[in-house]
DNA sequence: TAGGGGCAAATGGTATACCATTTGACGACC
DNA sequence: GGTCGTCAAATGGTATACCATTTGCCCCTA
């Protein structure tokens, strides 16, 4: 990130502060308020909402206000949906393509996160998860596929989050973790897609309640 | 489409442009320049270069004028990985929750196309091909699917249409797309999803030509 | 008093003017 | 004659002014 354009910082802005909660969805983002409080004009503003547009964290509506979107549960099983084939195809790839450095770096995230869970500030436990998927993808070797994967990353963050807020699954979860660490050493990736399946598959119901 | 914004209007003109070969990788689209040409300002053509942008058929550069993509054979390769991979879900999804009604439709593109394909528009046959894909895709009733993999047919299209362009697999095309709508009445996800995977492998021979 | 029409404020869309950075060429100096 | 510096043209980034559409309130009317 840390673009230099206008547009993007101010896009980054955005997004933190709809990811982190400051935003939320259904507000309105009146590009001309807005735009006056950062103190920038409209046109970079305008083009940072239509980033984020694009991206899925806010809804355009026609002559109306763009406003933090809201996604329907049926939204968030379809993004799940794909997700899933995402992080299949990553952990396959993952274990073809990935250098053993890649995945000492993976394997060292998730110690990260098993050492430091209880004591974590939620956030930062969940952006140490995020962080071990993506690592996963970039191993993947594919740049189209990272950046895909990145984007419904960020669309689900809000979804992911407060399912992940019942810690209820830290066990499971972080024994997955763990297991698609020992399959990508073995390079298994049969192994990874089972556990992936299961992995995202548990968040699903997560979700759903 | 069809939206009534100029940016919209102005991007489905480029994007069209682009695809039909009208402009060519490599060159540049100077925002004033090609706004004068088209009698709008340059708000409009800044913001419609930008969904291009996002669309993966114009590349950005900092301090430069943006330039139709020419993406790298590798980025080619990188994409085609995840298409598959969104196909292989829209298969399988389909079989689920495809309505009769949208599995006779998906026979009858394929029937057009097996009908037409020596009289037609080698353009039109493939804008046919790409709407047995994206028909699928709508089957298998995931919005957040078929937004990704419509970017993905898009992104691709121009790829796809030059191996397309070497008629020898014409057979070969042809009956994959039969195999895939007989999966689909016999609602045999493993079936389709073998057929798939074979079908874009094929394709993916045929671009690295 | 209830309903409808119209007017004003708000807001997004578009045009244009200004600024900063880059680039390429011309010219001066070594 | 070659190289480096400087300046001007080009081009993208930003600010702002203007326009069209929408919306909601208020007043007028039945």
């Amino acid at each position: 990130m840390a673009d230099h354009t206008l547009a993007d910082q101010i896009a980054d802005q955005l997004r933190r502060d709809i990811l982190r909660g400051k935003l939320n969805p259904g507000d309105p983002i009146k590009e001309r308020d807005n735009a006056a409080e950062m103190g920038v004009s409209r046109t970079p503003m305008r083009e940072a909402i239509r980033i984020l547009a694009k991206e899925g964290l806010v809804t355009l509506r026609p002559a109306r206000s763009p406003v933090i979107a809201a996604p329907s549960a049926a939204a968030i099983r379809d993004h799940l949906e794909v997700l899933i084939a995402l992080e299949l195809l990553s952990g396959r790839l993952a274990c073809a393509r990935a250098s053993s450095d890649e995945i000492d770096a993976i394997a060292l995230i998730h110690d990260e996160l098993v050492d430091g869970y209880d004591d974590m500030d939620p956030l930062e436990a969940f952006e140490l998860d995020m962080r071990f998927h993506r690592a996963i993808a970039a191993a993947a070797h594919n740049d189209a596929l990272i950046h895909t994967h990145s984007a419904y990353l960020a669309r689900m963050w809000r979804a992911r989050f407060l399912a992940a807020q019942s810690r209820r699954n830290r066990e499971r979860v972080l024994g997955h973790h763990g297991e698609i660490v020992t399959a990508l050493r073995a390079r298994d990736a049969e192994a990874i897609a089972r556990t992936i399946e299961t992995h995202l598959s548990d968040l699903m119901s997560a979700i759903d309640n």
